[in-house]
DNA sequence: CATGAATGAGGATTCATTCAT
DNA sequence: TATGAATGAATCCTCATTCAT
């Protein structure tokens, strides 16, 4: 699975071989078969794997006793790295994304499961900042979770080859959580 | 590159075959060679010519005269539109994107400028906020820019299925230009 | 499908290869599945065809004003004739026959078709037999046909290398006539 | 051996896979290769050693003071016994028969030889018949054998699923014997 | 002796591309 | 200019066979 991932950094699904990811992974080209179905099934458990981890790793978080601030900036900087680190996974997730899955089996639920888990996990930070009175409430914390994750995709996708000033992660939350108008107030960083 | 557009809606491009385009544009194969240098080709027009189109879509808007929040507004929603009615040329360029992209010789360029037109068009609008002193200036208009893009991104292909509700335009707007943050005097939509 | 019969004569279906047929045909390999759904599909065609055209020969065979046993024997010489020229084929159907028809859709209706009717019409020219006293009624016509039709079938197979005296027809038919007991006022041949 | 003739039951040769053959018999797949050189080994080993069985069977009857027709339905209804417990082998031997045997170096010898003795058992009992004034003089022993083994043949296969009525064991001997030929002097079944 | 994980040669099938008409 | 039949390179997957344990 990592000679997958690592080969599907530069290119899609298709475009790479069983022989490449054998040669890749230094083993013979039926053994892959041994413990994957079949070339979708590969990608499938690669991309689910990895899921899972942030997942869990999201989910485990705990912000107890931390300012709502603080607490999504700790969350989306967890995020952000595992971006970083496993960043090729993500572009294949994204690219071959839900439609590969139309007839993924069980792999589809465990999927769709972890985006909704994923989702929920930021959006649990959001609602506790609704509660404690931080965050907007005309907007459900799902579809807020969303709009943030989205803005850290584009941070990691986009904004790849962006000056690290600009990609700077507390701008992005602070973006997220003030806005983009001017208050005479807001501090500078 | 119409019927091409339309059998991109849902599949990959490499799982579309040429005969199928050739049998839904109503030509014969061998005539699409006369006109596209290959495959690739073929698919790059299509997704540029989009883009070109949305570009100069936006481009041309005029916003004198008009206040920050409503421009925006107004730009976002030309975007989201051209994003619903050609959802699918939008899919392709998200997943083939770049990569496909390494070895396109001009087009390569084309599609990089226009990729930067479409961020500039939407820049230039948050540049004028940011004269107008709308906008904050801690960051530059292309970053800004883009994060707005990626929520509309967020919005067209995550939100897909959220009720109207929770994928109103005037939210993402006002989300992007307001944050998440609980303001007392916030009008209520 | 004639370069195909061909190399059916020295092996079985599986030890063939697309290649091989391909190239023995002189055409190219994606030729072949221009004009043959599989592998499977070449094969049956070619076997259906051949049998289609022992049937069609059998059954337009006219033995009126004919007496019984030379009727038999004329309708032994086609099936006879046929055999030599195209035994391969026949070792195929043989050997593959019934089993991997299994799946086969339209063809295996077809192929059973032709069986029956190849039956028929060897168990029509028994039944004029029977109707004119020569042929005995304690079993039915297509029985005795099934058995006519192996004991050709043994000729063609089996005595492949026995002696031309041995392999005579009109010997086999007189077996079948009139059995292998010892009669007294049998004429020799 | 057991467990691989019972997967030819349903299946050629080559549709079957060492791994089930491993399977069934419950052994390690690299046991069988302690015991038998390779697949095809296994199979001829397989299809060798049961035809050794109904050779012997048929060549240890004893008919001495037995008629001729009791003694030809005796040795018939062994065989046709055998054929029926074993069908599976005969389905083999049928179809990859001589053709694989081709490159077979020792097994093959032993094969044909068996296929020689079972006929010539068979001869046997007919020559006794001819010596005894019971079967025509007018062909070999070893062709009417292999007309007499090549209708048992059909009945096994061809008439498998026929009424038991049509393919009555006594029929097919009184057939082979007294041919198909009206006589008034029958007598009814 | 027994095992079964690992192997990779081999084969069916697809599809972008060409070119004679 | 338009066509689509013909092509064969490219690729997924299977399975007989080996060999370290």
């Amino acid at each position: 699975m990592l000679a997958a991932e690592k080969l599907f950094i530069a290119r899609q699904l298709h475009e790479i071989t069983l022989d490449e990811i054998a040669k890749r992974a230094d083993v013979g080209k039926g053994t892959i078969y041994l413990y994957f179905a079949d070339k979708s099934d590969l990608f499938f458990q690669t991309a689910v794997c990895g899921f899972d981890e942030l997942c869990e790793l999201v989910a485990q978080s705990s912000f107890d006793g931390v300012a709502f601030p603080e607490g999504l900036l700790a969350v989306c900087e967890k995020i952000s790295n595992f971006f970083r680190r496993r960043r090729p996974l993500f572009r294949i997730i994204q690219s071959e994304g839900d439609r590969a899955m139309e007839r993924g089996g069980g792999l589809r639920q465990r999927w769709v499961k972890r985006r909704k888990e994923l989702t929920a996990a930021v959006a649990a930070i959001i609602s506790r900042g609704m509660e404690s009175g931080h965050v907007r409430r005309d907007g459900t914390a799902a579809v807020l979770a969303e709009y943030l994750l989205g803005m850290l995709r584009t941070r990691a996708l986009e904004l790849e080859d962006a000056p690290e000033s600009q990609r700077n992660l507390a701008f992005l939350v602070d973006l997220f959580i003030n806005g983009a108008n001017h208050k005479t107030d807001r501090k500078r960083k």
